[in-house]
DNA sequence: TTGAAAGCGTTACCAA
DNA sequence: TTGGTAACGCTTTCAA
């Protein structure tokens, strides 16, 4: 059923109308001016021919591709999901267009992508974290457009960003353990290669029980980021095995959360009752878990609005738009798991 | 730091190389006949400029952007991410690159996307599901680029499918209930008005059931598509309130069987002493709830696999190859939700 | 309100 | 192995 012969173009449609094919060019951009008339005949030409407009030649032409290059690092996640839908609402209303890309977590893959997407020539590119190979900051560097990072609080920014600091938010977890009057308290993440956000959360957790004055020691980390609630399951069970005595676990994330709190309850121990149990990331899993899950929520979606916000009112003025720091506060959700 | 000069192009590497800009092209596709030495020079030479080859030129030039356009439902759910992995990986030798996007279950906004896309030039277009709107039904069909609809078997394909049949599946899980005494049997899905492959599910729950001549009309529509684990606890409630004398209940998807679960579990009810329940999707939650949620694994990877490899021949021969139908076989996975 | 000409940065094609 | 020239399909710019 797929046709062969190449596509028309603006000429074809130019000639089937009778008008020139400048003025079919003005007649599909909106604000040119051209009489009501030819535009019609010139649209009902256009959908005979079964005409599409080629965004590779006006871009070329024009030097505006409309596309914003965003790099997450899944596409199987709830949080990054709202982000990008945040973003997706926020900039509806214009010309622009996600291309989107994923990283399963590896700066390395990120460093790829971002080289890729420039080739396209993104009018603005959005990347998460602020941790990049050494090649890939140059590239975002020497990009010649507008870049965000988020998700993160980047020692050395690029240029703009809007993020939250992941030590504060499990800094959040630890004090909270603490007013509960837990004391052996334990972290369970993934192998330190990869997740850059994760290991920030980390030492957050160790940082916060230094300053507590407890012990710091009791970490699990294991499984490839993001970690699975299979993960979290097979954490738990070494986290149990070396540390009898744990009274309260914060995991990296909610799913991680789930596994660990699963793996308590098949070895016949009740939540929060014998253990108490922390997450990260707020997802619906937290909140219908049995217990419900104590998490943190870090307004994912409003992080894609604010970047969207910052991408509007930059593309707009034309030029630099500030260069600033959105800063988002974590905020703690206290549930059973956690509280007795 | 964003620098604002305009990007050096292949006659600037060239001037600076000291040779003509169709040597620097050649020097970039690594498949030209460039002497060695030259081609490191011209390669510094880029290196020190900054210097990125622009894709939306190349594109236009040669008629291959390196494009494969690809529209998923939703950008948080495992089943399409692990298609994508399967996508993504079997192209990973390719010059192709996904161009991606997201319909949130809606058939309009598919439209909108793929009307997009078609702007872009891809060199092929891969949509999930076999409904569409008249528009876009005719913009696939003229498009003039091999088409894929995947996740589902359509009565009239446009091009090339690789899917399986959701009734089929639906009635997967009705006859392992029947199997296992279960009478009395109901579903929970959303409201019907976005999901189709989620209706196909329903309708052979209910076809499955009038076959073994028991009654069909215990099903909960509510939740706007894809129902949350929210929707799944809320619709059981409802189902328990309308027949309390349920036996066995499928449920869309794991995610509402799994909130389906915790609100028996909430209510007193043992799971699968007092109820049965059934998922869909074989999410790693499904495995991990206690008690196990049975399930329907649909090889979500695999699918992404097959269009990859039919992409790869398609697109090798140049010409069009066949358009065939790949039919997958979704698996019945029994776990305790269900087995007694 | 419309049109003609000159690019945009690359590659196809033909020559050397 | 290299280079010159003419597209690719559109938009910018200047004129009418």
């Amino acid at each position: 059923m797929r046709k062969s012969g190449k596509a028309p173009t603006m000429s074809d449609v130019a000639r089937l109308t009778g008008v020139s094919s400048m003025t079919v060019s003005r007649a599909f951009r909106d604000d040119a001016s051209v009489s009501k008339e030819t535009r019609d005949r010139i649209r009902k030409a256009a959908d005979k021919l079964g005409y599409v407009i080629d965004s590779t030649a006006s871009g070329l032409s024009s030097r505006r591709t409309g596309f914003v290059a965003v790099v997450i690092p899944s596409i199987n996640n709830a949080n990054f999901a709202d982000t990008l839908r945040g973003l997706t609402e926020g900039l509806r209303s214009t010309h622009l267009q996600l291309l989107l890309g994923y990283t399963d977590y590896d700066v390395k893959e990120e460093e790829r992508l971002v080289e890729l997407f420039l080739r396209r020539r993104p009018e603005a590119i959005i990347v998460t974290g602020g941790s990049h190979t050494r090649r890939c900051r140059k590239f975002l560097k020497n990009a010649g457009v507008p870049v965000a990072e988020m998700w993160d609080l980047p020692a050395d920014p690029i240029d703009h960003v809007v993020g939250f600091s992941n030590a504060a938010a499990a800094e959040l977890m630890v004090h909270h353990f603490h007013e509960q009057g837990f004391r052996r308290i334990g972290f369970i993440g993934g192998d330190t290669s990869r997740d850059t956000r994760g290991n920030d959360r980390r030492a957050g957790f160790v940082a916060a029980l230094e300053k507590l004055d407890l012990d710091p020691t009791r970490v699990v980390a294991r499984g490839i980021p993001p970690i699975t609630m299979r993960d979290g399951a097979k954490a738990m069970r070494q986290m149990l095995g070396e540390w009898p005595d744990i009274e309260a676990v914060m995991c990296v994330s909610d799913l991680s959360a789930f596994g660990a709190m699963t793996e308590c309850q098949r070895a016949g121990m009740r939540v929060p009752d014998d253990i108490a149990i922390g997450g990260f990331g707020s997802y619906d899993l937290a909140e219908l878990a049995i217990p419900a899950i104590t998490t943190i929520d870090v307004a994912a979606r409003a992080i894609g609005t604010h970047v969207a916000d910052w991408l509007r009112s930059v593309l707009a003025e034309g030029q630099s738009g500030t260069a600033d720091v959105t800063r988002i506060e974590p905020k703690l959700l206290v549930r059973g798991s956690s509280s007795r």
